[in-house]
DNA sequence: AAGTTATCAAACAATGTGTTCATTATTTCA
DNA sequence: TGAAATAATGAACACATTGTTTGATAACTT
C-alpha cells in the first residue's frame, strides 16, 4: 500500500485520522483515548476508521512504522561508514532528522510511544557498526548481545532525554556522545 | 497506609485483586484489560474496586510501589559501599532478588510494565554510585546526567534481557557485567 | 457484646465498541 | 467525458464496560 497507489480519498482519510490521533495523544495516554474522539476530531465517519485500523494501538504502529520507512531513506543515501566521522554523520542525521519532526517524534519518543520504537530506531544506525566491531573483539555471541544491548538501550535514553530537555544541543554533540561512550564500552 | 494497620479484610481483597491482575497480565496487555474481569477472576465486587483503585494502570502503579518498598528493605542492610566489591554486591542483590520473585517481575519489567518502573530499580542500586563518580570526575552537571542515563538505561536493558532469556545465568555475573561496563564508560 | 467498617448484590444511566446496510460522493480509466 | 468502481457516510444495532448509588449483610475492632 504504497501512498502513491492509493486513492485520494483513502489518502485523505488516513491523513487526518494520523493527525487528528497525534494532537490528541499530546493531551492524554492512549489508553484513554477512544476511537470515537479520534473520529470527532478528525470528522471521518467511525467505520471509516475501522476500514483501515484495528485500535489505537494499530494505528499508532501504523504511525511508527512510516516513520522508520521515513528514516531509513534519509540513511540509504549514506554509504557503508567505516570511519569514525562517518559513523558520527550516520547518528547526526538520524538525530537531525529526528529534530525537523519534533513535533512527531518527541510523542513518539517520549512516554508516550513504546520503548520497542525508541531501540528500532538507534539499531538502525548502530547495527552494521556493531556488526564490524563482533568480528574485530573475540567476544561470545551472547556477550556480544548484552553489550550490544547496553549501548543501544543506553543511546535510546540519551535522544530521549535530548528530546525532552528541548532538543538545544546540537545534533552532532549528541551524536558525537553517542559514538564516544559506545567506543569506550567497546574499547 | 502499611499493611499491618489494614483490617484484615482489605488485605484479603487487595490481594487477590493484585493476585487476579498479575494473572491476566500475563495473557494480555494491560490495555485490554478490564476490570470486570479483574473483578471476577478474584471474586470482589467490583463497587469494592474502585473503593481502592482508580483503574488497572492505578493498580499496576501500586503494585510497582509495592515492589519498589520490598527493594528498598533488601538494601537497607547493606552498608554504603565504596569498594567494587561492595557496589556488586549490592547489585547482585537486587537482581538476586528479582529472581526470587520472578514470576511479578519478569511481567513488570518486560514490555508490559513500564520504561520508569526499569529506571527507578537500576537507580536504587546505583544513584549513590554514581554521585561518588560527579565528584572524583570533573564533568558538567548536565553531561553527568547523560552520562549517568546512558548507564542507567543501559543496565536496565541487560537485565530484560536476562529475565527474557530465562535467568541462566548467576545473579552475580549480570551485576558484574553492569558494573565493568559502568566502569568503562566512566573511565 | 456493641459499634464500626468493609464488602456485597442489584440496579442505573452513560458511554464506547464493532458491525451492518443502503445511500451518496469521489475517483479512476477506457 | 461518462460509466463503472470504489470509498465514505449516516443511521441503526446489540452488546459490553464503566462508575456510581443503594441498603443489607458480614466481619472486624475494642
Amino acid at each position: 500500500m504504497s501512498p502513491k497507489s492509493m486513492d485520494r480519498r483513502v489518502k485523505y482519510t488516513i491523513m487526518m485520522i494520523k493527525k487528528s490521533f497525534i494532537s490528541i495523544l499530546k493531551e492524554k495516554p492512549i489508553a484513554k483515548i477512544t476511537i470515537k474522539q479520534i473520529c470527532e476530531e478528525a470528522d471521518i465517519n467511525r467505520a471509516t476508521f475501522y476500514a483501515h485500523f484495528k485500535d489505537q494501538y494499530d494505528l499508532l504502529q501504523q504511525i511508527e512504522d512510516g516513520f522508520l520507512e521515513d528514516i531509513k531513506l534519509h540513511l540509504a543515501s549514506i554509504a557503508y561508514s567505516a570511519t569514525e566521522r562517518e559513523s558520527v554523520s550516520a547518528l547526526e542525521r538520524i538525530i537531525g532528522y529526528i529534530k525537523e519532526n519534533a513535533e512527531v517524534c518527541s510523542l513518539l519518543l517520549s512516554d508516550r510511544g513504546n520503548l520497542d520504537f525508541h531501540k528500532r530506531i538507534m539499531m538502525i544506525a548502530q547495527t552494521q557498526f556493531i556488526a564490524e566491531l563482533k568480528q574485530k573483539k573475540e567476544l561470545s555471541a551472547e556477550d556480544a548481545e548484552y553489550i550490544f544491548l547496553f549501548i543501544t538501550v543506553g543511546s535510546v535514553g540519551i535522544t530521549q532525554k535530548w528530546i525532552v530537555d528541548g532538543m538545544k544541543r546540537p545534533a552532532v554533540e549528541i551524536a558525537q556522545m553517542i559514538f564516544t561512550l559506545t567506543e569506550k564500552v567497546l574499547l
